[in-house]
DNA sequence: CTGTTAGCGCTTTCAA
DNA sequence: TTGAAAGCGCTAACAG
């Protein structure tokens, strides 16, 4: 069953109805080479004429390049991958390359079988947002796969490749705001500690208690797995215990969101009787009541950078400066508040 | 500069391993015609020991077929749109072919674009949302240009083509919901009359009024963007008339969140003072404070549906069933309440 | 069931 | 500055 064809005018019809050769049509395709301004014109014309577009397939397959760039990210929805996508569509194909997406759900069978896939769609190279995929297996991909950049995520050995936040320094931020705010039982609701940045964020929580002469309590500590249900089943544990505390920080929002819910439905205010504060400064933060105060992380930025990355070290441009790790911006809104004394 | 190149075994390689001709591999390839068993498992050793995997772009070339669709939405990011871009890649991907996918941004320009640019890519086919380009322009598409399925909208004409919700029910059932509540005074922040959702939800709210024995206010009406922003402005406007009302109606959640905003600002209370509604519940339907009672628009089965669509006439999938019109549902939270006597 | 043989539409030396 | 010709890796008749 042929599916493209629609009696496409092909380079042949163009090179025939201009008067020039294969050879002249494709050098004015790739504005590359030396043609004579009125030959090019000539070339021109014809294509206009005849609605010629090249055929990508065939361009592929000669240049051995296929100005696509494959993407991987845990999935395709959600606020934090939808402006990654977003942000890297548009940065591609303004530079004229294109991008395939496709999710790995934080699965290392599924992030393998995605970058295989990606491989198999003859991509140039891969943006990769992995989760669950060893640093191990990345660096030994580093020879044996087309050009990849890692994009929240920090492998050792892969340093160049690498683009990533600051995130011991947002919790720092984020906890060092509480300690000021004069907050000193705090509870930390932690990301899953098998992912880095759940462990970094835990760090700069720490290091933050530290500065203040404090030290991680056990049983103020709860680990989630990023979603919001794991932030309500985490406070309402907490809440349940003997232990008093004034605030929580959180590792994300939308573990936030879920404290807070519970905080709401035991008819704790937020933030007279408990301070909240969470990270990545998500669409929904804004949405909550009162809204939560976070930390700012600029996936628009990383994934731009990322983006050009690519555009410098695989397509050549290089005029692009590359910076490889990004600053967290605290963001204090409603959800903190100085301790009740 | 090569890319591509990683001296990739190729059919070539294969054939000779195995000890047969191109074409046979082909076949096993496609394990498509009569092959032996026995020469297949030859083949199939083969390329497992070369670590072979086809060309795709070759593939597409020889056979006029890329097994891709392009997906055309107005943004990349957002909750509807990640829904669907998420949705869609899980289907095709599942059936092995992938998706490429491009913003038009709601504007007639870009979406055109859009579409060119999908073709560039020598997509089999084509799924696209747009709101911008008109009813004539698609009517024209459908014969110079390769296979599309339209979601989200209705075009006479194109009736196969088209996976749509009954918007006008949608509304209808919002609109009713408040009126049993004993509402009278209820007003409606509109979208954009020029799309066409937008005046099919208007419909239904006038039809739900209708047969309460009531009539669609002007003085009760206002025309947003369905942007957060012209919710907010639109109540704004309505309280500040002299003008009663004990209920608002917005034809989508965005709007409503923006209107809640400012009926706390203004020191309403909601539920108590104004009941509010809206519609498509989105992720931040549910976080808002009290949850917004809405219409769930689903989404994700359209998306579904439209993969499927091309799956059954594009590659010729006759299993698949295909649905044209869904039916939104009523989704009763707790921004709604019986109208204070 | 398997092999031969043309291409698919374009790029890219190499000559002219 | 332009043209001729040899592929890129694979599919698809058509034979056998």
């Amino acid at each position: 069953m042929k599916i493209i064809d629609k009696a496409v005018p092909t380079i042949y019809e163009v090179s025939r109805l201009a008067g020039v050769s294969l050879a002249t049509v494709s050098r004015v395709i790739n504005d590359s080479e030396r043609v004579r301004e009125k030959t090019r014109q000539k070339v021109l014309a014809a294509m206009e004429e005849l609605g010629y577009r090249p055929n990508s397939m065939a361009q592929a397959l000669a240049s051995h390049r296929s100005n696509s760039v494959g993407v991987l990210v845990s999935e395709l929805h959600g606020p934090f991958f939808g402006a990654m996508l977003s942000t890297i569509e548009k940065t591609l194909r303004a530079a004229g390359k294109f991008a395939i997406f496709t999710a790995g759900h934080s699965e290392e069978a599924n992030e393998k079988e995605g970058m295989q896939f990606l491989m198999s769609r003859n991509c140039d190279a891969m943006i990769l947002h992995v989760e669950a995929t060893t640093d191990e297996y990345l660096l030994e991909c580093k020879d044996s796969m087309i050009p990849f950049v890692l994009v929240n995520r920090l492998v050792p050995g892969l340093g160049d490749r690498c683009i990533a936040l600051n995130n011991e320094r947002g919790s720092y931020l984020a906890t060092k705001m509480i300690l000021q705010l004069g907050h000193r039982q705090v509870a930390y609701v932690s990301g899953p500690l098998n992912w880095a940045d759940a462990r970094e964020r835990l760090a700069g929580h720490k290091r933050a208690l530290a500065e203040f002469g404090l030290h991680l309590e056990p049983s103020l500590f709860r680990e989630g797995d990023y979603r919001e249900d794991s932030g309500s089943r985490a406070l309402a544990e907490l809440l349940d215990q003997e232990v008093q505390f004034s605030a929580a920080v959180c590792a994300n929002d939308e573990m936030a969101a879920g404290a807070m819910a519970v905080a709401h439905d035991r008819g704790l205010a937020v933030p007279e009787d408990l301070s909240i504060v969470g990270f990545d400064n998500a669409p929904l933060s804004r949405y909550l009541y009162p809204k939560l105060s976070t930390v700012d992380y600029p996936i628009e930025d990383m994934s731009r950078m990322a983006a050009r990355w690519l555009l410098r070290n695989v397509y050549g441009d290089e005029t692009l400066e590359i910076v490889h790790q990004f600053e967290p911006k605290l963001l204090p809104r409603e959800s903190s508040r100085p301790v009740k004394d």
